[in-house]
DNA sequence: CGAAAACGTTAGTGAAACTAACGTTGCTTG
DNA sequence: CAAGCAACGTTAGTTTCACTAACGTTTTCG
């Protein structure tokens, strides 16, 4: 009622969003991560794999072996869902699943030869779905993208 | 076992989240959000709203008074989520439902004086919680993100 | 007139983040 | 050394959210 209506403007309020909404960050973050998980969970699917196998194989191989509490911490993975990630990486064989001799309430997780080299593969296909998710930005604009949420990451989990 | 371990540099393997983990784009963004979401859901429910109330109110000062399936198409809630918003809202009395004389499938939903209210405190509860996200950025440098975001949003919606 | 589409609504799916509790094993400390 | 607490792997369950399917009703279009 307040807000007038120009009579010569086409009344496109069927189709667009509110300028305050187009410009929240919080909401505009939201969008495009929805947009951005999407993209990589069906990426992944194609090579029969899903974003927590990445995690895990990438911890594996940068830290060495670990108990699943390690992986978890590690990758921020609840170690009640660890379970059932481990379970499909082990049928995978891309990663083995031993009692710690040293410790009898723990598994020591290592990653094989083919889960290296799935992880291998798992890097190429996240680095092309990460160049398609920046596309639109010059490649100095992605760094300077990265780093500011790298920043405000940091930030966030500091203060927890 | 590739990967040599230096002596004399602390293992933090259990604490640590892997370098490539860290830098991806795609995990950078599902993280922030996850923060960024629950910081918005937590204070707005300070004000007992969520974040759909705010994006059919402001649908509805922006564009003035609508169908559900309008304000629908608006917000992006998916219209069979739109009945429960507008329970809510009108349980609230921020919001109108009625049906139209001119077309007796719709129902015309219509902002209150008290809705817009709401809204405009909405709006700075909001606009705290956007500082809050990206306190450590300069006001430059959350422009810049925020021109970032909906150019990469704007890329991924036209190509749908 | 008859078919197709749009409307509001209900119910339900699937994935994800997260919590609680369990029995087992190890560590600490009185 | 015994007792109590903590960490481990595991199972089960909750909650939330984006999303789909189907319904009866009403309108539009060929």
């Amino acid at each position: 009622m307040i807000r007038a209506e120009a009579a010569d403007i086409p009344d496109d309020s069927a189709l667009r969003t509110p300028d305050r909404l187009r410009r929240r960050a919080s909401r505009l973050l939201s969008q495009l991560t929805m947009r951005s998980d999407r993209l990589i969970t069906e990426g992944l699917a194609r090579t029969d794999a899903r974003k927590w196998h990445y995690a895990v194989l990438a911890s594996l191989e940068e830290y060495g072996p670990g108990s699943q509490a390690e992986l978890s911490r590690r990758s921020g993975i609840y170690r009640s869902d660890m379970v059932g990630v481990l379970n499909e990486l082990t049928g995978r064989h891309l990663v083995e699943r031993a009692p710690d001799p040293g410790d009898r309430r723990r598994n020591i997780i290592t990653i094989s030869a083919r889960g290296r080299r799935h992880l291998h593969l798992l890097d190429k296909v996240l680095d092309e779905l990460d160049d398609e998710l920046l596309a639109p930005l010059s490649p100095a604009e992605r760094d300077q993208f990265v780093r500011m949420l790298v920043r405000l990451l940091d930030h966030h989990t500091r203060t927890s």
